[in-house]
DNA sequence: AAACTACAAGATGCAGCGAG
DNA sequence: CTCGCTGCATCTTGTAGTTT
């Protein structure tokens, strides 16, 4: 169990797909949180945005999201944005997400694909608000949220999965489970970038960004075999052990192939 | 019963504030 | 300064009451 604390930072902005977008045809390779702030600011692509707002989406949004590690993610986002469709690139957002906001991907993971596997319809703000309300008496948060951040902190949680594609769109406070699969090219990337990370094979497989997309060990596999069949990789499954023969030299020859087809 | 209206309740965007 | 939380304003949705 990875203790790391909740925090409200969701509250800054949920999906923020197209603000995401925006952004990442803005950004260079090097260009520093300020200075796609600056850049973003001058551009004219948020007319209706105030400075204090655009501050909100640069730095609590799409920094904590895209310009870790590097500014690796921004960077194989925005060589796959120009080719690949847009639900691909919000499966990515959806893990870089999650990985920035940790209350996310569990709930995701604990609350999300459990209702889903329970053949449940829909899920609501007040499901979502247990979520919460058992995190705090759990310590995750570095303090007790007040009665409106909790309540809040909920609404974003399932706001930021429709925006995401995973609950239905809209204002409402129960939304209806969309059905919801891994596309080849996210997959073809987590497993590169668990890869590259230095992941061994089968820590790899077992590993819980899989879990954001409801994927158990042996969906895995057979997601890696169908990806096998695409070029990408080798897969030899012998009894508990599995072996892969990565085909792919970088991330970034990853992202190339995966835009040339 | 359907359509319309008015109002309450809820959701979200935005920005300020305190702590460190 | 940055980070994390919360209050406020606005917009959306649900619903009760009224009219056709």
């Amino acid at each position: 169990m990875a203790s790391v604390q909740y925090t409200t930072q969701l509250q800054a902005g949920l999906g923020l797909v197209a603000e995401t977008k925006a952004l990442l045809d803005l950004w260079r390779p090097g260009m520093s949180t300020r200075q796609l702030q600056e850049v973003a600011r001058e551009s004219g692509s948020f007319p209706t945005i105030t400075a204090r707002r655009l501050r909100n989406i640069v730095n609590e949004c799409f920094a904590p999201r895209y310009l870790i590690s590097d500014a690796s993610p921004a960077a194989h986002l925005k060589r796959l944005a120009a080719y690949v469709p847009m639900a691909d690139l919000m499966q990515l957002m959806l893990l870089f997400t999650s990985r920035a906001n940790p209350i996310l991907g569990d709930f995701i993971r604990e609350i999300y694909w459990a209702r889903y596997a329970g053949g449940y319809q829909q899920i609501s703000n007040e499901g979502a608000r247990a979520f919460v309300e058992r995190a705090i008496d759990d310590n995750r948060t570095s303090k007790r949220w007040s009665e409106t951040t909790v309540r809040r902190v909920a609404a974003y949680l399932t706001g930021c999965c429709a925006d995401y594609g995973l609950l239905e769109k809209g204002a409402k406070s129960n939304r209806r489970i969309l059905p919801y699969r891994v596309t080849p090219t996210a997959s073809a990337y987590l497993a590169y970038d668990l890869h590259s990370k230095g992941l061994g094979d089968n820590a790899l497989l077992t590993h819980q960004d899989w879990q954001l997309f409801g994927m158990s060990r042996e969906d895995v596999i057979d997601e890696l075999k169908r990806l096998s069949l695409k070029g990408h990789m080798i897969v030899q499954a012998a009894g508990d052990v599995v072996r892969i023969g990565w085909k792919h030299q970088s991330m970034e020859a990853l992202c190339d192939v995966i835009s040339k087809s």
